[in-house]
DNA sequence: AAAGTAAGCAACCGCGGCCGC
DNA sequence: TGCGGCCGCGGTTGCTTACTT
């Protein structure tokens, strides 16, 4: 059942080879002759074949592989000698299975790299870049299977700190944008990204805010390695600098830029008024798996490494699966994996907005299987966000007790699964020593986007007393609104609303973005990317189409 | 126990870069 | 400068094995 189409490059091979007593072991059909070449074998190596390659590389050492079917019996082209050596007959090649800190280490090379498996390989000695690339793929659909994120926070935290302290390494950086940006459908010209590395200092703790805020789509734009939309609004002056390298960008660069300038000083009313706060993780393990990733800042993980970045490409795209394939089919789905107190003021506005600093604290509470596997962590976020689910619904459901799982929530099967693991793991209650706060400003009460009318969320039918309601944090952080209440809901914050591509009109994210201020942003800051490109609203609610774009040109 | 299904993995394939002629 | 061969990389295929029904 092998294939028996010829490779084009190494079908040549002397008569006489066919009388090799390897030549024909019954195991697998040759390739048919073509311009009158003998077949080549293909399939499966048997041990004799093995020792013929084993023993010629032994004699003329790597290399010249093609040579290997002249000077031996082997009816293999070099292709494939090349391939089995590498892989299976090299010395000092590392078999079974990785060890934990072995897939800590491609986890966080990927993190960096992308679908570089060579390279990563090199930093896995006695690993082959097909090992990895098999185990990674592997890793991402037993992930997407399980709903688990792709990159463990841990791995997320580690990359992140060291994407900023190889900031001004080119290839983290020109790799890494252009990686980015082609992985989404975006092509920009090589530029390097130092001047968009990521304050540490503004959010050392929340390396995951990305995956929903306009860092993301911004990050996409400009291929920033800016950890979230409020470094890029202390970095709006960087950004400015960038108009030299970025002159087809510059213009919608400038244009976001802008309107940041106008409020940056005063992203503590934005933080609160887009929600944006909610993402500041009290506990780092929790995290939004959401459309845009968003695990690594200016990384693969940034997107959850949930895109092929091989190679640059200004064509059409070929993604790689979303870790999160499942959302696609369930509009609901995103919720599984967005971890949120509800709009609760009291909740939001101390652990996250005021006392970051109280983050590890909070982490620290968590009992992190960390230690014991990356399983077990992916578990253990899993758990987090089974947590953060439980707090919101608890919020819901205006019970006061902080972290107490509520049993009126409805779980998915793989957090089932989770919980079956964790607790047999770790004996006690799976979610109760978790930090009370994790997630962002959206429910599981929240219905999606996707599965309501498009106009529901369009923020250009907020009103203009809604849009003044909003013009203080202390109004944003008000009573919480009931139902029928005509108030600024959060929904109409949540970022698939505010890039909505239903959005034609480009005052929408002026008008968004001015309702959250308060203020009257006559910049046009049409939340497209690069030219014409935009999102729409189903776009995060399905996983899989977030890294579409309604639009390439 | 058999059939069906899913997961894991080895191998193949196409493409592009490099180098020598 | 163009051409062809060699090599390496990343994506894909499909076989084998394990698991489920």
């Amino acid at each position: 059942m092998y294939r028996v189409k010829s490779e084009s490059d190494c079908e040549m091979i002397h008569q006489e080879q066919m009388d090799s007593p390897v030549a024909d072991d019954g195991s697998s059909g040759g390739s048919p002759h073509r311009g009158g070449g003998p077949p080549l074998k293909k399939g499966p190596w048997t041990s004799a074949e093995d020792a013929i390659l084993v023993d010629y590389v032994k004699k003329h050492g790597e290399g010249n592989w093609n040579a290997v079917q002249k000077n031996t019996g082997l009816f293999r082209c070099g292709k494939s000698c090349r391939l089995r050596w590498a892989n299976h007959l090299r010395p000092n090649l590392k078999k079974g299975a990785f060890t934990a800190e072995e897939e800590r280490l491609i986890i966080q090379l990927h993190s960096k790299m992308g679908n570089k498996w060579a390279r990563m390989a090199a930093h896995l000695p006695g690993r082959t870049d097909n090992e990895i690339k098999n185990y990674w793929n592997t890793r991402i659909k037993r992930c997407q299977r399980a709903g688990l994120p792709i990159y463990p926070t841990s791995v997320c935290n580690q990359s992140s700190n060291e994407d900023q302290q190889c900031s001004s390494d080119f290839d983290c950086g020109e790799n890494l944008s252009n990686d980015l940006l082609n992985a989404n459908g975006l092509y920009l010209p090589d530029f390097t990204c130092d001047n968009f590395i990521a304050n540490s200092e503004a959010l050392p703790y929340a390396p995951h805010l990305s995956a929903v805020s306009i860092s993301n789509l911004l990050g996409q734009s400009f291929a920033s390695k800016s950890c979230s939309f409020m470094d890029q609004v202390n970095q709006t002056g960087m950004l400015k600098q960038s108009d030299g390298v970025l002159p087809g960008l510059s213009d919608t660069i400038n244009g976001v830029i802008s309107s940041v300038d106008q409020f940056s000083n005063d992203s503590e009313k934005l933080k609160q008024a887009v929600g944006f706060d909610y993402l500041h993780e009290a506990n780092s393990t929790s995290k939004i798996i959401a459309p845009f990733g968003g695990a690594l800042n200016g990384s693969h993980a940034f997107l959850n490494g949930n895109f092929s970045a091989s190679r640059p490409t200004s064509g059409p795209l070929k993604m790689e699966l979303p870790s999160l394939q499942d959302t696609e089919s369930d509009p609901n789905s995103w919720l599984k994996y967005t971890v949120a107190p509800a709009l609760q003021p009291t909740e939001l506005v101390d652990p996250y907005l005021q006392s970051p600093a109280a983050t590890p604290s909070v982490k620290s509470e968590c009992a992190s299987p960390r230690n014991s596997g990356l399983l077990e962590e992916l578990v253990h976020e899993a758990q987090t966000l089974r947590s953060g689910k439980n707090q919101q619904t608890s919020v819901i459901s205006s019970s006061s007790s902080v972290g107490t799982p509520c049993n009126t929530t409805v779980l998915s099967p793989e957090f089932d699964m989770c919980q079956e693991y964790w607790e047999e793991q770790h004996p006690g209650p799976f979610l109760n020593d978790c930090a009370p706060f994790s997630g962002n400003s959206f429910t599981e009460s929240t219905p999606p986007v996707s599965a309501a009318s498009p106009d529901i969320f369009q923020l250009s039918k907020v009103s203009p007393a809604q849009s003044t309601s909003m013009g203080s944090g202390e109004q944003v952080m008000g009573p919480k609104y009931e139902p029928g209440d005509t108030s600024p809901h959060p929904e109409n914050f949540r970022p698939d609303a505010l890039f909505s591509g239903n959005t034609a009109d480009p005052s929408v994210f002026n008008n968004a973005i001015a309702m959250l201020l308060g203020n009257d942003l006559s910049i046009d800051c049409r939340p497209v990317l690069g030219d014409g490109i935009m999102f729409n609203s189903s776009s995060w609610s399905n996983m899989p189409h977030a890294c579409e774009m309604s639009e390439f040109k």
